[in-house]
DNA sequence: CCTTTCTTCACATCATCATGTGAAAATTTT
DNA sequence: AAAATTTTCACATGATGATGTGAAGAAAGG
């Protein structure tokens, strides 16, 4: 039985896709509310394993909501049910980890297969959307197929303390070990990565999303 | 009426594929070819309006081909057609601009219902694989409204210097001045970047991009 | 012209980092 | 059980970085 939540400030459509959802015998409705004010609090106590988000609503929006969730929440899974299609939009809604992209103009039993298929591990999306969602890629240029430097797991770890700034000292407080075991482990990860400073890992480690 | 380019390895699939296609009015194929070592060539001479790409084929694999193909012809429709769903794949086939990615498994009349899609201005995608691509995004981090740091073009220069992995004494003979320049402007750097050290300095000015 | 900001450089001191050697304990693999 | 790898720690030395003070010429803006 899939517990789903709706948000969406247009009362009629509202109620319509709430009766929609109803039709499903595995679907159950388990709250609608017309924005995105107590979305975390509503989301909290009603549990939902799926939550529907309109776009356009007043006082905290469908994208604002999306954003609430996925820091509070983030296996609770989002599908955006809305007009927009514009890649701002949706540029947005992928880089909140939004899990589906359906237009309201879809036909109804395709919202039910949509939201199946979601279940069933996949992220439905218009076909327009997905071309936009494409589209977006190769505008970040083009990145080599990233390597593996086979750093073990504390070498990962301190690679890690290191991108977020910490100094060896801190490293080896945070993680609770020696400074001179940190110096071995960063020894490791130059010798990996081959490179010669902290800088030099951490630029590394960024721009090839090692950690 | 479209026409259509096969690269595909197995003879028996590329027959059979090659067949289905044939018995849509609407499409033609013009040409089978088992790699990609001649593509340029190939869509050259054979005009395309899209190219099916098998990934694993020998001597130049379809994402070779892919490259090639939007290097040199970017307004011809690509779609992969493989039995490869890893992250690694995906991610660089959309990164090199595929506008669409079906697995190998595709019931035939889906495969005939994509490529209509596709040139319907869809991007046809199998579930699973409209999952991987909706999850590299927010690994990317979502970029917030770029800040402006009010760095001085020296100081932006010294910065650059650093992300690119150099000391400040390689700093200042790079840029001909003396080593306590060079200090001097981190100084200003780290003030305006509000950081104490040159990774954090870096990590910032990467993820922010700021050189 | 005057003020502000930017760029340049020096000196000093303490903290931190880079690099090498060596080695024992814990863990994983074979 | 033996072998290989990983994790842990120590010590040492030279290089590099962080931070502060002070200051003078150049460039930009009012």
């Amino acid at each position: 039985m899939k517990r789903i939540l709706v948000f969406e400030d247009n009362p009629n459509y509202r109620k319509n896709l709430a009766e929609l959802l109803r039709t499903e015998p595995d679907f159950t409705v388990v709250g609608e509310f017309s924005d995105c004010r107590q979305i975390k609090n509503q989301v909290e106590f009603a549990r939902p394993d799926l939550v529907l988000l309109d776009i356009d609503m007043p006082h905290v929006d469908g994208l604002q909501g999306l954003f609430i969730l996925k820091q509070n929440f983030p296996a609770v899974r989002a599908m955006m049910l809305t007009i927009f299609d514009d890649n701002e939009k949706v540029f947005n809604a992928i880089c909140l980890g939004a899990d589906g992209y359906l237009l309201k103009d879809t036909a109804p039993e395709k919202i039910i297969a949509a939201i199946h298929e979601l279940f069933d591990g996949g992220a439905p999306m218009t076909p327009a959307i997905a071309r936009k969602v494409l589209q977006i890629f190769p505008r970040a240029g083009f990145r080599a197929s990233r390597e593996d430097y086979f750093l073990t797991e504390k070498e990962r770890e301190v690679l890690a303390h290191l991108v977020a700034g910490l100094s060896y000292k801190m490293v080896a407080s945070e993680m609770e070990v020696s400074i001179n075991t940190v110096r071995t482990h960063v020894s490791g990860v130059y010798s990996k990565l081959k490179v010669h400073s902290v800088s030099e890992a951490v630029a590394k480690a960024i721009r090839e999303q090692i950690v």
